[in-house]
DNA sequence: ACGCTCACG
DNA sequence: GACGTACGTGAGCGTA
């Protein structure tokens, strides 16, 4: 077929794709003669993945993956420093660059590069000659250096995201049309690619001037009109540097190429060939399943065993067609046998939801061996032929689920075996349920915590993928999405075994490959001391619940609603015409377009900002920004807490269950969701209110106890501050303290005002404190807030070695310690451009905040054995404080014992220069408490 | 699904 | 003289 009108040409960024691949997989070697193919297996990967998905009306009817080829292009002859920033490329990578050509070739896929071009140069080329012939043009890729292409039938796949980026796509980007992409890319620059352009004008600035000359070119000539009178000197210094950075990034859409697009027409691959390849690069995996999609046979791919040194283990490919569904009594005992002889089993429970206090057990998995797993269905029940939605039945072949329970629960609490779970809390709480408690055990998603906080997620599919290589089958298509979702036990068993056992399958996988590395990474005490014994304490927590009273809440709802109404209809008045206050953009529309009140400020989506600081400002112009303050608090509390909260109060305990995220926040600390009550209002005296609803059972006491200061004693510490150690033994007001040193007021001089700013100040240090952020802050200029912080560092001059020592251990290790060694990536410190700041800042806090988080961590581990002969509970942490429920007449106890496990948490693994206080408040409720 | 806003330490 | 900024979270809502 001629290419023409109705056709569709995909044209694939391969040097992308070969990167993306390299930097996403771990380093893999061809096991025969130890290649490195770790890129070409993720290249293959995306290739077959792609293929899979080109089908259907908009799938291409001309492919082509372009390549680089060369070092040295026309641009480089134009400017020797052309991309002469970008590192080397990595040793490893080098040999496989070849091999990515050949996989193309062998997936029958046109495969074009041409000496002295990039492949933006070909691939804007053939994006022309597509779109003259009438057809459309896709390309896969998301570099911005290709969106000046787009428009005109010719789009852009973000393959990462798997977003389609057209007209409105680069305008979001650039800020102008596909035509003027380039005018904004010279001026802007990219360091990227070393391209210098003007100096001091980013993106924004650059569209900001474009769209007010039109193009380039005018701009340029019309430069003295500019106001700005550093802008104007930079674009007329800077002209012939401008005009060769567009040059630069201009791609060549009319280069002569040696092959026609017809010769791009999408061909089926020759299998032969193509197993051929794979069976040569000995990827099992893929090649298995690519056999599969083709409907041939898969070679067998024979690799010679090695003779010396003892090999690596088996790289067992994934397949669930060896998993096996137990349904008898003798089946499990098979099963239970091997874990016995083995003295570990990775264990995965189904469930009918989410929320364990709820769920119940559907089936379980076990795997003792990578490859091998199995399902044991419990309670699946069994599709009626009449009825869409299934019968209330069970299906047949399943084991009862008490004998099941029966013969698993002494090889569950068998402390002579190892039960490894992702994230085994869940299943943890479900077992305990059934009246068994899980011991002693694992926790592959913790293991990665330990390892790599920072890095990425710890969820079983980040994992797999990323360490194992395997993309686990997804649940959205067994359990559909929306309300049409089911529960799992009413998926079949045949399919739910395979999803199910291959979970197991990937958890011991993963157990296997992260328990030398624990050692290795040198983590493994904060593993088995500060992640792996939180969790039975945290389930412990967690089926604690604390009582809430729902009428409380109920009446303050009420409340709440009318005094909302009163508001809104004010607020409508002033307005001139009704509009729905809940919305930010028609909020913005009112106060700055129709009122014309001043300082409007869009954001990148072009809705105006209305947050708190934008309607305190402009408070003083007019009375409707406080009206929309005030609405907008009782919103939040009734929307948030006393609507809300009431949802989550369970039926059964009359109390609210919350669920604790061990490996959520990358410093340590936890977090806690459904419902998040770390967050239940405190700090104005309406919200409050709200924790009256928190209440003791009856007899009994809310207790809680917090940390003072503690972040800013760890600072002390860490630091070295000797001034504020001995402020902290002399049992000073610290904030005041701080003041006094910085702004030379007596103690006994000191005003409300002088002492804010002080105590502002010390929580920006923790924050890796700018002048921006503190002047914000205090709503002071910035060379006054610049002020602050120098004088602070000269008064202090530890904080700042301290903060220049952080992040130079930062970027020379990638990552940074708390006090008792848990570490914490920061893969964006050596970035360059706006990340760095946030990086610097985040590897600043992330010691103190992480020790902290690491103190109470021990305390709540050391607490069930220190209170465990009281009448008392543990309920909650919030970061700093712990909430506790205790019998009225053991309270002076409990305060007792938990101040002392709370302030000795550090012993003995670090010995705290500055001791740690312990604030202790009770009553009815948690107001009364706090 | 994503951004905005706002609750907490 | 500003690319853009205080650190760490989760939830509800409006808007696409």
């Amino acid at each position: 077929m001629a290419f023409g009108k109705g056709c569709h040409l995909h044209l694939i960024d391969g040097s992308a794709f070969i990167f993306r691949a390299y930097h996403a997989l771990p380093p893999l070697t061809r096991k025969s003669d130890g290649l490195p193919v770790g890129a070409v297996s993720g290249f293959v990967n995306m290739l077959q993945r792609y293929v899979e998905g080109n089908s259907g009306a908009d799938a291409a009817t001309h492919v082509a993956v372009i390549f680089d080829k060369g070092s040295h292009t026309f641009r480089n002859d134009l400017y020797d420093q052309y991309k002469a920033n970008r590192d080397e490329m990595p040793e490893d990578l080098r040999p496989q660059i070849p091999l990515t050509r050949t996989a193309t070739k062998a997936f029958n896929i046109a495969c074009e590069e041409m000496e002295g071009f990039e492949a933006d140069d070909i691939i804007a080329t053939l994006s022309h000659q597509a779109r003259d012939a009438g057809g459309r043009v896709t390309i896969v890729s998301s570099d911005k250096d290709l969106m000046q292409l787009v428009g005109d039938g010719v789009e852009m796949l973000d393959p990462m995201k798997n977003r389609r980026i057209d007209r409105d796509g680069v305008f979001e980007k650039f800020g102008v049309g596909p035509e003027r992409v380039v005018d904004v890319q010279a001026l802007a620059g990219d360091s990227v690619d070393n391209i210098p352009g003007a100096p001091g004008i980013g993106i924004k600035t650059a569209a900001l001037l474009i769209n007010e000359y039109g193009d380039l070119e005018t701009l340029l000539d019309r430069a003295e009109e500019i106001k700005q009178p550093k802008r104007r000197e930079t674009l007329i210094e800077k002209r012939a540097q401008i005009e060769m950075s567009k040059q630069l990034v201009q791609l060549d859409c009319n280069m002569t190429l040696d092959f026609t697009l017809d010769d791009l027409e999408v061909k089926d691959p020759d299998p032969e060939v193509l197993m051929g390849f794979l069976a040569e690069m000995e990827f099992r995996t893929v090649t298995k399943r690519i056999a599969e999609k083709l409907g041939v046979d898969a070679p067998v791919i024979e690799v010679p065993a090695k003779e010396d040194t003892a090999a690596p283990p088996e790289i067992v490919e994934f397949n669930a067609d060896n998993y096996e569904c137990v349904r008898d009594a003798e089946a499990l005992q098979v099963w239970i046998n091997m874990i016995r002889e083995r003295g570990y089993v990775a264990v995965d429970t189904e469930t009918t939801g989410l929320n364990e206090m709820i769920a119940d057990l559907v089936g379980i998995s076990l795997s003792v061996e990578p490859g091998s797993a199995c399902y044991i269905p419990l309670s699946h029940k069994s599709a009626a032929w009449d009825d869409l939605f299934g019968s209330d039945e069970l299906a047949e072949g399943q084991m009862s689920l008490d004998a099941c329970l029966e013969m698993l629960k002494p090889v569950l609490e068998d402390e002579a075996i190892i039960k490894i779970g992702q994230n085994m809390k869940y299943d943890a709480k479900i077992f305990s349920r059934y009246g068994i408690d899980v011991a002693p055990i694992d926790d592959t998603m913790l293991m990665s915590y330990a390892m790599h906080a920072g890095l990425h997620n710890h969820g079983m599919d980040v994992l797999s993928e990323r360490y194992l290589g395997h993309q686990p089958i997804p649940i959205k298509p067994l359990l559909g999405s929306g309300k049409s979702a089911i529960t799992f036990d009413r998926v079949a068993i045949d399919d739910a075994t395979k999803y199910a056992a291959e979970d197991a399958d990937i958890t011991l996988r993963l157990w296997q490959t992260f328990k030398p590395l624990l050692h290795a990474k040198q983590v493994t005490t904060v593993y088995e001391t500060m992640e792996r014994p939180l969790i039975p304490v945290l389930a412990q927590m967690e089926q604690n619940g604390i009582k809430v009273d729902r009428d409380t809440l109920s009446r303050m709802s009420n409340a709440f609603a009318q005094k909302m109404a009163g508001l809104e209809a004010e607020i409508q008045e002033k307005a001139g015409r009704p509009f729905n206050v809940g919305s930010p953009k028609q909020l913005g529309e009112i106060l700055f377009d129709e009122m014309g009140l001043p300082g409007g400020k869009k954001g990148k989506t072009g809705a105006y900002a209305t947050g708190a600081d934008v309607l305190e400002d402009l408070a003083t112009e007019h009375e409707l920004p406080g009206l929309v303050l005030d609405w907008r608090q009782l919103s939040k509390l009734k929307s948030t807490y006393t609507d809300a909260l009431q949802e989550h109060i369970n039926k059964d305990t009359g109390r609210v269950h919350t669920s604790y995220s061990i490996a959520g926040a990358n410093t340590g600390r936890l977090a806690s969701t459904d419902p998040n009550l770390q967050n239940i209002p405190v700090r104005s005296e309406e919200g409050r209110r709200i924790r009256e609803a928190f209440v003791a059972d009856e007899g009994k006491v809310i207790v809680s106890l917090d940390y003072s200061q503690i972040e800013l004693r760890i600072l002390a510490h860490i630091a070295g501050i000797d001034a504020l150690k001995q402020a902290f033994r002399d049992g000073l007001d610290i904030h005041a303290m701080t003041a006094s040193e910085m702004f030379d007021v007596p103690l006994d001089e000191m005003t409300p005002d002088i002492r804010r700013q002080a105590k502002a100040i010390n929580f920006g240090v923790i924050y890796g404190i700018s002048g921006f952020g503190l002047a914000r802050n205090l709503r002071i200029p910035r060379g006054e807030a610049q002020g602050f912080i120098d004088r602070y560092f000269e008064r202090f001059p530890g904080i700042r070695a301290y903060m220049d020592e952080t992040v130079a251990f930062a970027k020379e290790n990638g990552y940074v310690q708390t006090l008792f060694g848990r570490k914490i990536n920061t893969p964006e410190i050596n970035a360059k451009g706006p990340h760095a700041g946030f990086a610097r800042r985040a590897a600043i806090n992330a010691p103190i905040q992480g020790t902290a988080a690491d103190v109470i961590r021990r305390a709540m581990i050391r607490m069930p054995r220190a209170i465990s002969d009281l009448p008392a509970k543990m309920l909650l942490q919030v970061h700093d404080e712990l909430i506790f429920e205790v019998e009225k007449d053991s309270v002076d106890t409990l305060i007792d014992r938990a101040r002392e496990v709370m302030e000795n948490a550090s012993d003995p693994a670090v010995k705290l220069d500055v001791k740690l206080a312990v604030d202790a408040g009770q009553g009815a409720n948690w107001a009364e408490a706090h």
